[in-house]
DNA sequence: TCTGGGGTCCTAGGACCC
DNA sequence: TCTGGGGTCCTAGGACCC
């Protein structure tokens, strides 16, 4: 029996945790740049308010007044995330940790009630701990158990927020009930072609017979059907398996044509991109860079590029990576043009012990290495970006906007002392400080 | 005026091998 | 008129997820 816990309206109830009169209002999180809406209160919802609706198509739904926005900060929001799964991982036999806002895991009794009784404390746990709502849902495979958890959160009547889906008659009727683009699964594409065939909930989906199913979908797509009819076979890689791809990138705050302000950008991306590979103890062979115009904007010739480039050995270096993206990024930028967005990926990617020096330049290797170490050691020490490379030691006009900021370091106090004992061993809460900022500088 | 960021997996087709 | 058979590896693009 697999459980799946899934945090409602995540960033929204994480914005709340620190400020409760945002309590019954309705409240969107912004993306990067504030560009647009990826997190809404269900008060938010009710009003119409789509995911991914522009920042500035919110007043289109209602009253802009009415809506409070505010740009995301995902530094707290990883944190509670953290805090949850904490809790969970204390009762989950196996979690397997899917995404910052949800969790798999085996439930420990055969006895399907005493499943219900242990997640409904669980749901408890966690609002009384942390202060986010999460809903449960429990099922023989993970695709049912999305569906559980779906209708565990839609039912308003269920103040428990736990739903198993365990008797093969009950299972067939909520199917039936369930639209097909709410599988896990099916995305946009598949819904379409779905849906102009007359398939619109997972009840008629799981009667297609899988030769159609393979004509218009890939095997992932028979193996959806297959969970529905409760046959377990997808499994979710855990979080500590290494990253395939590490990726950086950023959306201006407006369109940029200077090769310098671009040039700027990409050497910070490449930094993130090294920090985290050391971090994750690995090292990366290949970079990419891309750039790209804005495609929204008609009155401006487009442009789009990408260049991969293949380093002498695998690096974790923010001076390597820097250096080679840069050399990406003199093979695709054009003069003329002006640029909206930019990232940097890493690729090629393995762990330190399978590292092997380029006999050809082992020693800078070497050095490189340890350079990198004695910098981590200091920025650990000392707090994250004292020492940087030199372009991005200021805030490049590149940086993008975020303007939504809440500025609630007052309640940081108030969050910390609510915790019981052996929860508080966390490090703290990263809060923008605006007075210990001012210090800092 | 203003439209995000970060991942994974699968497949088809081309290049190349014998 | 007619032009083998079988394999691997790589890459780009497309689908999906949050």
């Amino acid at each position: 029996m697999y459980a799946l816990a899934d945090c409602n309206n995540f960033f929204v109830s994480c914005e709340r945790v620190f400020n409760p009169s945002l309590n019954g209002k309705p409240v969107v999180v912004l993306s990067g740049n504030d560009g647009c809406v990826i997190a809404r209160s269900n008060e938010a919802k009710a009003l119409g308010i789509p995911m991914g609706c522009p920042a500035f198509q919110v007043k289109n739904y209602t009253n802009p007044a009415n809506v409070i926005m505010l740009s995301g900060r995902h530094i707290v929001y990883r944190d509670l995330s953290n805090r949850i799964m904490r809790i969970i991982g204390e009762v989950a036999l196996n979690l397997e940790v899917y995404s910052v806002d949800e969790a798999f895991f085996a439930l420990p009794f055969d006895d399907n009630e005493q499943n219900h009784k242990l997640l409904t404390s669980l749901v408890k746990k966690i609002q009384q701990y942390v202060g986010v709502p999460v809903s449960i849902g429990f099922a023989p495979t993970r695709t049912l158990a999305k569906i559980a958890s779906h209708v565990a959160k839609k039912d308003k009547n269920n103040v428990e927020r736990v739903k198993g889906l365990t008797d093969a008659d009950e299972i067939n009727l909520v199917l039936n009930r369930i639209k097909i683009d709410d599988v896990w699964g099916i995305g946009r594409k598949l819904n379409a072609k779905l849906l102009s065939c007359g398939i619109d909930t997972a009840g008629k989906f799981i009667m297609l017979p899988k030769s159609y199913l393979q004509r218009i979908g890939n095997i992932n797509l028979v193996r959806t059907q297959q969970e529905l009819k409760g046959v377990d076979c997808i499994s979710i890689n855990p979080v500590d398996i290494a990253h395939k791809s590490i990726m950086n990138s950023r959306t201006f705050g407006h369109v940029i044509n200077k090769k310098q302000e671009i040039a700027d950008a990409i050497i910070s991306f490449a930094q993130s991109c090294a920090a985290q590979l050391r971090q994750e103890g690995s090292a990366a062979l290949t970079i990419t860079v891309y750039i790209r115009g804005d495609h929204f904007r008609q009155d401006l010739p487009f442009y789009s590029n990408s260049c991969s480039v293949r380093m002498p050995s695998h690096t974790a270096s923010a001076m390597e990576l820097a250096k080679h993206a840069l050399i990406a990024l003199n093979n695709i930028y054009r003069d003329n043009f002006y640029y909206r967005k930019a990232g940097v990926m890493v690729t090629d990617i393995i762990s330190n012990d399978q590292l092997q020096l380029d006999i050809f330049n082992g020693e800078n290797d070497v050095r490189q290495a340890k350079l990198m170490s004695a910098i981590d050691n200091i920025n650990n020490r000392y707090g994250k970006k004292q020492i940087v490379l030199a372009p991005t030691l200021s805030r490049g006009e590149w940086a993008p906007l975020q303007n939504h900021f809440a500025t609630l370091s007052k309640t940081l106090h108030f969050y910390t002392g609510m915790y019981p004992r052996y929860i508080c061993d966390y490090k703290p809460i990263v809060q923008r400080d605006e007075d210990e900022e001012k210090k800092h500088q």
